[in-house]
DNA sequence: CCGTTGTTGCGCAATCGCTTT
DNA sequence: TAAAGCGATTGCGCAACAACG
């Protein structure tokens, strides 16, 4: 069992490193055009999605408050819910080499905002909206309920064995981003030192030619002044 | 078993100082300071971790191996095995706004660092040695079976509550990192228009001044000629 | 509207690296 | 010196959405 896992993991990341991003040269800038939307709304919670079995999941619910170390009080509590901001990435074909892949998160700033999401996700949660009257209840269903799919079902195993698939892809493709960034802004710093380089330089050339046209100034002054007294 | 370990320690502490990737160009500021380790080596199988219940797990073996798409064949299986290769970042207290974060992943060039290790992971495979003969038997236990912590045994629930919490922690530094990762490459980018938008204007004012120069020096000439003339 | 694929948070298990015993 | 303990990482599967088609 575990050799043919780590067999098969080889291969797999094998033929992912394969794939070798050349994108050492990327001559000058680009970067620039950033095609990225951004803050993507929570949406609502009572649908159940198509892939939800007996729910008899593994959460196990209690014992789960008394954060240990002192990391700052977050970590304490298993939250709940999740992925309510997204980016909307790729969405072109998996093109990954691709320039514009730096600003990944759309919220480049606090790390706050998964926490956020979620006291925003409790806050307008339920239905459509508790100011509202109730819509015609013959259009639409309060519990979808769509398909309970056991979880030994073959179709349900299929959708599950479907999804591990999406996962391990998108997560590679998530691996080659950061990778192919970190390349970018290694390659990016050099550069920099190289143009602080060429500016040290042609800074000093500037002062050389100045002081030389300067000389060259006094020095004809000079001239004109003698000439001024032979005169 | 501790033998192997910090023999293998050692072994992939020398592959990490061999690998070294950036040890070309970097001299100047920053980054190049990396203090990421790298190339775990995968050690064995056969030890349960303390942390193993009943391995009653939800692997759900079958039912794994159709790759629906044309997805270029990978993802298909459901591979095993993981982290064979770490960075050990962080070690001093979670610093990171400190620059040396570039470097996330320790293969930033060839890549081949992780091949590298798999290969030897397949080479000192399994148990010591399987040309040494077995050691007294009465001085290692074959199995360690630690602790078959059961899954409901409060002392379980505390270890993955602990680790619960740790992942947490550790997913939401990634996450920082990333996002630093990108602002920086983002700024660094910016930068880089500004020095290149300097460096145009410092060659134009030292075409000038040359051209001045030029000009001075024609037109002295000029004045010796006409004043070799006028003698 | 429904089904499929892509993302993402989370828990689990295995391991690693380091400290303590 | 070896083993135990513990936090940190990471691959993986699951479930809930999100985005398309």
């Amino acid at each position: 069992l575990t050799i043919m896992h780590r067999g098969l993991y080889l291969v797999r990341l094998a033929l992912w490193q394969m794939s070798d991003p050349q994108s050492s040269v990327m001559d000058e800038c680009t970067l620039s055009s950033l095609p990225f939307s951004s803050l993507n709304h929570p949406s609502f919670h009572g649908t159940p999605s198509a892939l939800t079995p007996d729910s008899s999941g593994s959460t196990l619910g209690p014992l789960s408050s008394h954060a240990p170390q002192g990391d700052g009080l977050l970590y304490g509590q298993p939250p709940g819910l999740q992925g309510v901001v997204r980016m909307d990435t790729d969405r072109m074909g998996g093109q990954i080499m691709g320039y514009p892949y730096l600003p990944y998160s759309p919220c480049l700033s606090g790390a706050a905002s998964d926490r956020a999401a979620h006291v925003l996700h409790q806050v307008c949660p339920r239905e459509f909206s508790p100011f509202l009257p109730p819509p015609p209840p013959g259009l639409l269903r309060q519990p979808p309920q769509k398909k309970s799919l056991s979880k030994d079902s073959m179709e349900y195993r299929l959708r599950r064995e479907r999804n591990n698939i999406a996962v391990r892809k998108s997560r590679d493709k998530a691996k080659r981003r950061v990778q192919l960034t970190q390349q970018r802004a290694i390659q990016l710093q050099e550069e920099n030192h190289g143009l602080q380089a060429l500016i040290t330089q042609l800074t000093q050339e500037l002062d050389t030619l100045k002081q030389i046209l300067s000389q060259r100034h006094l020095q004809r002054r000079d001239n004109n002044l003698a000439e001024d007294e032979s005169y």
